[in-house]
RNA sequence: CGGGAUGUAGCGCAGUUGGCUAGCGCGCAGCGUUCGGGACGCUGAGGUCGUGGGUUCAAGUCCCGCCAUCCCGACCA
């Protein structure tokens, strides 16, 4: 391609509100140019990447057996009545009369279920593996992050069908490897972490994150061992030595303070993690539950619902105070109507630490497990920060930023019970199919590389997904050289190599300027003085240094390069 | 959907206590000189000042509504 030709040219000023890194190289270098929030046209530039994304894909899919597919992206509304998952979809509508009214698709399931129906009829045609690549509309209340997060984007969506639990079990490892095998390929770096699917979803699925600042999700990765967990629900262990302390008599004093723990911690003179936390939650079905953690640490209420198998909230003012309880003294000790407590393990080495007791600007000092009241249940429910120690491996867990690309979800039979899809088994039973369902962000995807790959000149695309493998810039004007860059241009070009030729009359700098912020994988410079030794420079974007090559080697060299 | 900010040429911006024909840089077009890290000179095209209303002799500038964009939060099957 020639660069002089090529439909989205590089700016040297980017609109200012450009709001992430790919948002603003993508723009910058000419490869998307926004419609509206969320909504992105792309040029061809972008389009060839979101190809090569999709090709990826494509391949890794159908060698797990995928077929693929295309589905319609208007869905009668009746079609989404039969799951009731239409709430919070009503703007997305299209009409073609008053009560002619589709719902532009979000996802496939309720599209995908009855067509597999129309043709699953037995176990012979199980399992079966289908899969489109398709934009998707959903209502965002807030696009954001340029192509990470928008109203319209590209996805792949698979579906596997299947005869029980243990073939889907089966076939959700081999997805598992062929997303990884995907990122892989982009040349991303990604972690496998269990999803937190709410409280009580017992649906099993997982995501791939990955790390790079402008994720919106946090994960809490072992960089030693890569274990990598969900933050909502991440668990991880506090290290410390086992405390020896003497327990020494409980002492109930005066304490006007504040009902927060670092208020408490200042009147009582000692570290948060002397103060013991008590929250009152109201737990749905059974009531107040006191929950006891140390005074340092969080709550993870996800976690928390997790282990009761139950809603719950923070207990509002007025349930507090019908049952007795001050707000800012709360405490297991002197329990005036006898809520049962539970803790997280992190109370277990506390000794001699400050509690409330249950009465206005009065707290205990020395409070002791056991001696001085009762726990019902120790668990797990601490919220996992930076400085825990891996569950896996011990070595210290961090925080950091990711980008969910992807997700897989067993789906059992929610959707072939809606559907009626059922299957005639070996021995003549009627059974319900069971399900999966796997998706990867396509657009999302190239912005995620962007975000992960890209230095303070421009992008830097892996080969495999790169628009062009090789940036010819011609530097310099004169016959000569023109007809050498042609020569070189077609030699590469004839011999499939993918080529974008920089042949513009343009100045050195600018030239050498756009190509770091294209970031192709691989740049041929030919100029005057280049030219006159018979060779090019040839330079990786991900390298600072470049070769001379003699012009003769340079298809050679190309082609080693890219196979390499 | 709540809170905040912004809106003047394709892009980045200036425009004073309201005042004449709305400017500057980049980019774009033409001519010439340049040619290894965002070259230079000359000439030129390009504007419903987001939008609707109001105040005023007079509104880019003041007031109100709306829209759009970005940020924080809520939401995200």
């Amino acid at each position: 391609m020639r660069y002089s030709k090529l439909f989205g040219k590089t700016k040297k000023s980017v609109p200012s509100d450009k709001d992430s890194v790919n948002a603003r190289l993508l723009t910058q270098a000419g490869f998307v140019e926004k419609l509206c929030a969320g909504v992105y046209n792309y040029l061809p530039l972008g389009l060839r990447v979101l190809k090569k994304v999709e090709n990826i894909i494509r391949d890794e899919m159908n060698k797990a057996g995928g077929q693929e597919l295309l589905m319609p992206v208007l869905h009668p509304i009746s079609v989404w009545e039969s799951t009731g998952r239409t709430k919070s979809m009503d703007e997305i509508l299209f009409r073609t009369g008053p009560d002619k009214e589709f719902i532009l698709g979000p996802s496939h399931e309720e599209t995908i279920t009855p067509l597999a129906g129309s043709f699953i009829k037995s176990y012979k045609d199980l399992p079966l593996s289908l899969y489109q690549i398709q934009e998707k509309f959903r209502y965002e209340a807030r696009a954001k992050s340029g192509v990470l997060r928008g109203r319209e984007f590209g996805m792949k969506d698979l579906y596997s069908f299947h005869t029980d639990e243990e073939d889907l079990d089966r076939y959700y490892e081999i997805m598992k490897q062929a997303y990884s095998n995907v990122f892989n390929r982009c040349g991303l770096k990604s972690y496998i972490i269990e999803a937190s699917g709410g409280a009580f979803s017992d649906k099993f699925s997982h995501e791939f994150q990955i790390p790079t600042n402008a994720g919106e999700d946090t994960i809490i990765l072992c960089e030693k061992c890569g274990f990598a967990q969900n933050l909502e629900i991440a668990t991880g262990k506090i290290t410390e030595d086992e405390n020896t302390e003497e327990e020494k008599a409980l002492k109930m004093i005066d304490a006007v303070h504040g009902p927060s723990v670092e208020d408490t911690a200042n009147f009582h003179k000692v570290s948060p993690s002397k103060v013991l936390k008590s929250v009152v939650y109201e737990v749905e079905e059974v009531g107040l539950l006191g929950v006891l953690i140390r005074g340092d640490l969080s709550i993870n209420e996800v976690k928390l619902e997790k282990y009761l198998k139950k809603r719950l909230r923070p207990a509002s003012a007025e349930s507090l105070k019908s049952a007795g309880l001050v707000p800012g003294f709360i405490s297991p000790v002197s329990n005036p109507v006898e809520i049962p407590f539970i803790a997280d393990h992190s109370v277990t080495n506390m000794k001699n630490f400050v509690t409330g007791a249950n009465v206005q600007n009065f707290d205990f000092e020395n409070v002791n497990i056991g001696r001085d009241f009762q726990i019902k249940d120790f668990t797990d429910i601490v919220e996992v920060r930076n400085g825990f120690k891996c569950p896996k491996c011990e070595s210290s867990l961090k925080e950091i930023k990711a980008v969910e690309a992807g997700n897989i979800f067993k789906l059992g039979t929610k959707f072939s019970d809606s559907f009626n899809l059922k299957y005639l088994d070996k021995d003549g039973v009627l059974k319900p199919v069971v399900m999966g369902c796997y998706g990867i962000g396509t657009t999302r995807l190239v912005g995620t590389i962007v975000e992960a790959s890209h230095d303070e000149k421009g992008m830097i695309w892996p080969k495999n997904v790169a628009p062009y493998s090789v940036h010819l810039l011609k530097i310099g004007n004169d016959d000569t050289l023109n007809e050498a860059c042609e020569k070189l241009y077609k030699e590469l070009s004839d011999n499939g190599i993918e080529v974008l030729y920089d042949d513009r009359d343009e100045s050195a700098g600018l030239k050498l300027n756009d190509a770091d912020l294209i970031g192709l994988p691989l740049r041929i410079v030919l100029s005057k003085r280049t030219l006159s030794e018979n060779k090019v420079e040839v330079k990786e974007r991900i390298k600072d240094d470049f070769n001379l090559i003699d012009i003769s080697e340079i298809l050679e060299f190309v082609k080693n390069y890219l196979n390499s």
